[in-house]
DNA sequence: TAGTGGTCTAGACCACTGC
DNA sequence: CAGTGGTCTAGACCACTAA
């Protein structure tokens, strides 16, 4: 039994006690801490005190409790990962973005397409592409890993008038090849805008992720304008907001 | 007392009718919610639970309990406020561009400047910039309100190499009018870059931000860049993430 | 089945606020 | 001082997982 001393609360200190523990590698990635009543008895502690501890290390990030098997500890990147958005970084050879990012930062990409076809679009993206809610668009749902983790998940949207059929998505060679297509089509992308909005992650995407429920979130939703200043895709991406850094560089225009 | 029923957690219940009631504007920004021992009896549960679902409010935001006083209802705005970043956007005029967004917005702004001198800077700021830790910045560190709300934390350090003097601060004008000087001793910034990462709330900014300590909060990066690709400035702005939409637009390279 | 985490109570004491 | 939220216990029961 150790010795937890007020003024601060207990629980509190249990919860220090381990973040400490996982940061310095005590407790590796994949691992379980050991079981409340362990703990309890550990710390003389009551296990309601040592469940509160474990709700507030859920809550940082750091592990994820899992009913009847245990509290496991979570990978917690030290470094983030950075994602790049720069005018002369994009399209530069036939490779997606993504791919092109991960490979600057040493680490292998893949995708896997989840989900295709035509549907309603949700609302936020019927505004994006300033069409009507009712009207349908081409979806292109995917995962995204980075040496064989998860760590994004993206959805693409192009109205059905600009798509003109759902074949143009396919094969899955990512926006770059796509853009190819929509610019033989009369709409080429020539300018992008992205909005960053940060929310907690859904239960689908928190288990994808492999984070914790109402984690904070990336939404990021980038629109692609044609020449004429139309919508013709929009591209709504999910990300760890704690292990992700996003970036952006521009040029002054004088 | 009314009827709270498994499956389903009681102390989440609670805190689902509370949610529920606050978004109604059943209880507005600024309010106190009853007293855990008054929502104990009529719901019939213990203080304990209810506290509980309070802890659950507060971290998502919807409240902010403070010892001795209340659970206070937070303002929860329903449209998030908007930052934008392109490349036509900048230094037209004589504001600084966060004026110039949130008039746009048609709101009003108001800086506070905070804190003024000369220092060793922060770690980040020391690699963005380039330069040694030991190696002295001017600081600026300004407090931003929309509509006299408190919305932003903005500290600006530029190398006293760069700046020549502190003077170069004063009259407190901004980035435009700051910028401008910088020009004139022939560090004028050409090039941007953006770093945006998400991370909980210090005590010191959500008390300025009025958030709950620990909720996520945008940190922004800027780093300005001379012609020939020297740092001269950077500047850390770190925003509530739940009550800001950030925007980046950009035309594609052909 | 035994072991895990999740919830809840009844009661207690504390620290903080404001009158 | 009374009223507020914060913490903690001892004990209980539940739901889930794995052997």
């Amino acid at each position: 039994m150790s010795t937890l001393e007020p003024p601060r609360a207990r629980y509190k200190q249990v919860a220090a006690l381990l973040r400490d523990a996982i940061r310095r590698g005590d407790y590796t990635p994949g691992s379980t801490l050991p079981s409340q009543p362990d703990l309890a008895k550990k710390y003389g502690l009551n296990q309601s005190s040592i469940s509160r501890a474990m709700a507030t290390l859920q809550a940082e990030g750091w592990i994820r409790t899992e009913h009847g098997r245990g509290s496991v500890v979570l990978d917690v990147p030290m470094v983030k990962r950075v994602r790049k958005i720069d005018r002369h970084h994009r399209s530069s050879r036939g490779e997606s973005a993504y791919a092109e990012e991960l490979a600057e930062a040493g680490m292998t990409a893949r995708t896997e397409l989840v989900h295709w076809g035509e549907e309603d679009p949700p609302d936020i993206i019927s505004e994006a592409l300033r069409i009507a809610p009712s009207e349908a668009v081409l979806v292109r749902k995917r995962h995204m890993f980075a040496d064989d983790k998860p760590v994004q998940i993206a959805a693409s949207y192009i109205p059905m008038c600009v798509a003109g059929s759902v074949d143009i998505a396919m094969p899955d060679t990512g926006p770059s090849g796509m853009y190819g297509r929509l610019a033989e089509r009369g709409f080429a992308p020539v300018r992008f805008s992205e909005d960053i909005e940060v929310r907690g992650a859904t239960s689908e995407e928190s288990e994808f992720l492999n984070i914790v429920h109402g984690q904070p979130v990336f939404q990021v939703l980038r629109t692609a304008f044609d020449p004429e200043g139309r919508p013709v895709e929009a591209c709504l991406n999910v990300l760890a907001a704690l292990r992700w850094r996003l970036t952006y560089t521009w040029e002054q225009e004088r």
